[in-house]
DNA sequence: CGCGACGTTGATTTGCCTCAACGATTGTGG
DNA sequence: CCACAATCGTTGAGGCAAATCAACGTCGCG
């Protein structure tokens, strides 16, 4: 059998080590896993979903990163979610309510994802319910991240949200570069130049 | 057998034409919410959660309104959601990471919600797996709202977050004081004050 | 090589905050 | 039931955080 280069049989193996260490997975239940999750490579800036299309797939990221962004009336990019290793995106507006996104997701490397359709995510869902609580915990666990971000953003100053970004994402850091922080953020680029710089100072009189 | 005034048994119902509508309950799922879910009130400035408490409660108002907020080291208020009818509100962060909660809730007006424990809602959940289902739908219409909410925050000035505010809860704010609006959009009564009659200006020269 | 993204820095502007004062309303205890 | 306190909404003056606009050197890439 044909195999692409990149995508390998055992590609579905950290979503099954991801699984497990939610709540155990049987041997039925991982093989359903393999059936309906499918890998696909995005290039270096593809779209993995474009602003007025229907969200149709879940992405589990297995190497690469990717973005979730809208694209405002001045042409300004807000970053709402940043997606590396072992992190799930999509349009989850779209996808349930089966309406056309606001958002666009592409790529900032070379990313290999797994993927579910929304179709074979309801079949999963029929046929092991375990994967309804699998997904209420893993929206659950997404939901309390986001209050946190948004309670940051309504109470601290940039600098503030800056230094918690370094500290919760260390190792995003320096993969991406000062604009997608700042769209992330919710800062202009300059700004942040002028944020690390004001603090490397104080050292020199 | 005695009823407290303003809890009658009826209470219940509806929560459960909420979930009805949701996803169609049987006869014996009924029973099930009806044996978890208790009825409770709570008088106006009562907490129902307190920081440093663990949230061990699930709230899905009656009748009233609740808000859940933070309290900032410099001691502002920012209020993370507000729940009147028909909506649910804890601390999910606490509920289910079993830590020390960071965030209050309290009553802005005399409150009757149904409450469910957190070992009551896993033991509902063990008895009727339908009910990760209808929670995992519940979460994830939460988190879409959440989310663009922190697209707003993001991207947006006061003002439109202000107009936006007005059109998604018009029946919230007949009963909030400025004081609790502007701490939900995340800016000073005064400059509130400022932009309502910044709008209803631009009429006599 | 040349073009376009990136990061930096300066000058200026602006959205929103802070502090302070005031009357109107609410609520509370004597 | 009244008196007093507390909270609310409003307005003014002044200040600061962050945006805007512009210019410039650097680097990676086609």
């Amino acid at each position: 059998m044909y195999m692409r280069k990149n995508l390998p049989t055992d590609s579905i193996d950290p979503l099954l080590a991801y699984f497990d260490r939610l709540i155990p997975l049987d041997t039925a239940e991982k093989e359903l896993v393999a059936a309906h999750f499918h890998p696909r490579l995005f290039r270096k800036r593809q779209y993995a979903l474009q602003e007025g299309d229907l969200c149709n797939q879940f992405y589990f990221v297995l190497r690469g990163c990717l973005r979730m962004y809208k694209i405002d009336d001045k042409g300004s990019t807000h970053i709402l979610q940043f997606a590396a290793e072992n992190y799930w995106i999509n349009d989850l507006g779209s996808f349930h309510g089966l309406r056309a996104s606001e958002l666009n997701i592409d790529a900032l490397e070379d990313t290999v994802v797994l993927q579910i359709s929304r179709d074979d995510l309801i079949t999963l869902y029929l046929q092991a319910p375990k994967f309804d609580r699998i997904f209420r915990v893993l929206v659950e666990n997404s939901f309390v991240r986001l209050q946190e971000r948004l309670l940051q953003n309504i109470s601290s100053t940039a600098e503030e949200r800056y230094r918690s970004f370094l500290e919760v994402y260390p190792y995003l850091v320096s993969r991406l570069s000062q604009v997608q922080i700042a769209a992330y953020l919710g800062i202009t680029p300059e700004f942040l130049s002028r944020l690390r710089n004001r603090r490397t100072q104080t050292r020199k009189p």
